[in-house]
DNA sequence: CGGCCATTTGAAGGAAGTCAAGCGTAGTGG
DNA sequence: CCACTACGCTTGACTTCCTTCAAATGGCCG
């Protein structure tokens, strides 16, 4: 978007590869492939604006490093994140192509992208971009729920839950925690709360509930019993 | 599902037919097949579970008359609907197969219902089922926005105009109203409010909103007002 | 008529929002 | 090196919206 295409120490591009690779089930051959073609990067500073609702969506790309969310605004400033998007997952990953995008992204973070490697070109992707889509749906599923019956302490819980899976499926978490790059205010956009409740929920939390948020990063004490107590179930991976 | 497949009157599958043909852009004949296609129905009762989320989800269907939800069910009862399903509309339309339905579907009224054709043998419907899934997502966009940063005046009034844009793609909605065959409660579950705030609501809109609510049937005083106050913007159909 | 269900109403309580001010810390520039 | 700033976090007092519980009303159908 602002620099141009400038490749990356493999290293680098390891997340977004390994969950790609993952839902594909890549051979090694294509293995191989894909690290290449995922190389070659571009940044976006935080707050950026990617895609812009109503306008031309671009072509889908991958995040190799940072997160993204989308999100809608209301007329008087109301803003609400409809999801997360996570190292390794896609922007613009739409199965039919739109006219206009129906929400617009907003980089959370510095943010390093890559072109999507087209199915086309790249047959064995085919099926990780499917997938992908259907954990996509699975996630608006989860949030609708989250912001209709659920407690503010619930949803914070609820979410942090879904982001430990998704940030594992790219090899980003360990078995007890991940890092959270957020600040309060985007949490209470995504959960449809305000700054200050979030504020006072995490305090209460910090005492009596599962789990400890310092300088950015998540620590379950018991990830089992947290996701036993909210009834959480694993986003389905779709596999038939 | 219960009762085995029976031939309707060719009148009765009209608004399903209606919402199909214009979606797939059909030719006069594959017009006259789809009609067909459709006549062979079954009927389910309400508040049957036609789906069962994590169960082998079954081949997809088309709603020929009635409403459905699609619902998810915590621990300790609360329910909240993620959509619903109109006439005309699909149930189980999913690009991927899943191994386990995501979510489950109820019948919220009596339903009819018929065996969607498939895209295979009929090919001019798979842009009425691509553009399908690009609506019902849209529909679950709108409904995170409702529920994160709406009040429960707003959801109200939101939903309804969505409702009204879905009803009159089938040719169902009149040009200030439709008829509305959902309980208080029903609209609870799906704004994720209690039947008790639901009524408090809707006793205060008849005074000062730009609505009625009679007997099944919602009025819109001046519907470009109300949308105009919220902001609505109709479900984009996503041709390309 | 009686039973069932949806709607309605009242009173009281609780969860989350609003407004406003005070901290803490990291970055910047004189 | 130290104001000065900016931004995110924290806290307090108060308000509003929505829920909860309970009971009454009304319509519909067997």
């Amino acid at each position: 978007m602002t620099v141009s295409g400038r490749p990356l120490m493999l290293k680098a591009i390891i997340p977004a590869f390994t969950r790609l690779s993952r839902l594909a089930r890549l051979d090694p051959v294509a293995d191989a492939a894909l690290r290449r073609a995922l190389v070659l990067t571009t940044t976006v500073p935080p707050r950026r604006e990617m895609v812009q609702e109503g306008m031309r969506p671009p072509k889908p790309r991958v995040v190799i490093s940072g997160w993204a969310a989308r999100v809608r605004i209301l007329g008087d400033g109301r803003r609400q994140f409809l999801s997360f998007i996570l190292p390794g997952e896609l922007i613009g990953n739409c199965r039919r192509h739109h006219l206009r995008a129906v929400s617009t992204v907003v980089a959370l973070t510095s943010l390093t992208i890559s072109d999507a490697p087209p199915a086309e070109t790249f047959p064995a992707l085919a099926m990780a971009y499917d997938v992908s889509a259907a954990l996509e749906e699975g996630y608006l599923l989860a949030q609708i729920v989250r912001l209709g019956r659920m407690t503010a302490q619930e949803r914070i819980e609820d979410l942090l839950l879904e982001l430990h899976d998704r940030m594992a499926m790219s090899g980003l978490a360990q078995d007890d925690g991940f890092a959270l790059p957020l600040t309060q205010e985007m949490l209470a956009d995504a959960l449809g709360l305000t700054p200050v409740h979030i504020n006072r929920m995490v305090q209460a939390m910090r005492r009596d509930s599962g789990f400890t948020w310092k300088s950015g990063h998540i620590s379950f004490e018991n990830r089992n019993l947290l996701s036993r107590k909210l009834g959480y179930t694993a986003p389905e991976l779709g596999f038939d």
